[in-house]
DNA sequence: CACAATTCAATTGCCCACAACTAAATGGCC
DNA sequence: GGCCATTTAGTTGTGGGCAATTGAATTGTG
């Protein structure tokens, strides 16, 4: 029972190895595991590192304002703000300017461990082999890409 | 340890909008939104339609090598396969030269399935708004990230 | 002022990713 | 043949990502 592997050029475009996705999605995955090596000193996993960043970048600020950073909503933020919370990080408090917000801010613990991750962007970079015009140049094609990403999601919806 | 660029650029390596992983990872994110959109009408999620090109291009292979071919664990291939079994697409057996070994083969519908995916790709390119050469070169810079990543991940653990 | 629409965080439910572990089968070696 | 390391799927537990829903607070409008 042989259900005819790809033989004919037009089935190409069904071959996994052509979709621009999966390459994407393996290198990002690539660094989730470099990241998992490198943050575990610190505690974090590679979203709550992308959190601390924005908080370390802006101070407090509400999870709305988080998610917009970040790419990411409630469902996700939520509990990962939570955790961050238990491991003494951040502190979550009601706005009092308007209780549907919730600010979050560094604790005094929180702000301290910026000082043990500043060597990590240089660590990552030194395992991606690429110097830093090769990663600006290929960031800025992905960015690229994300928007026009968007763009047609939307349009489909 | 050397003195990297004096004291202020030295926040700039945590700022979120230089950090290469994040753009992979909101690009990877993106993808996901254009193919949820473009693969319900198949029933299929992003990681299952994974599944489904290694199976179209390769017909039945067990759980290992597919894992081998999709970079995934029986820990993420189990359930999915399990779905996709539910959902009618596969059957899984055990090897009769192996017992060790689970054999995932498509079933009528599971082939039939492809006819319906032939036009994923192509649209899927129209969402990136590149060309093929564009996406080709892009997704060899991936792929030599990913070798490259793969690579530190060894060397550290 | 009253009421409807909107905004925001949280929750629920489903799926994926991965580490650690279990259990079974295999194959090599004495 | 009997023992043991290896191979292979599967399970469990933790965490992330997202759609859909809930409920409270706010804002807009008549």
């Amino acid at each position: 029972m042989t259900t005819t592997p790809a033989a004919s050029p037009t089935n190409d475009w069904l071959r996994l190895d052509q979709q621009i996705c999966f390459s994407l999605n393996a290198a990002s995955r690539a660094f989730g595991g470099v990241y998992r090596v490198i943050l575990k000193d610190l505690g974090l996993t590679y979203p709550q590192y992308l959190v601390m960043l924005v908080l370390w970048e802006h101070g407090e600020l509400p999870v709305k304002k988080l998610g917009e950073h970040l790419r990411l909503d409630s469902g996700t933020l939520s509990p990962l703000l939570k955790r961050l919370e238990t491991a003494g990080l951040v502190r979550r408090e009601r706005s009092v300017r308007d209780e549907r917000s919730v600010e979050v801010r560094l604790t005094d613990e929180g702000v301290a461990l910026r000082e043990r991750a500043v060597e990590v962007p240089r660590r990552i970079l030194g395992a991606t082999g690429f110097d830093l015009d090769e990663i600006r140049a290929l960031r800025e094609r992905l960015d690229q890409l994300t928007g026009a990403l968007d763009s047609a999601t939307l349009d489909e919806a």
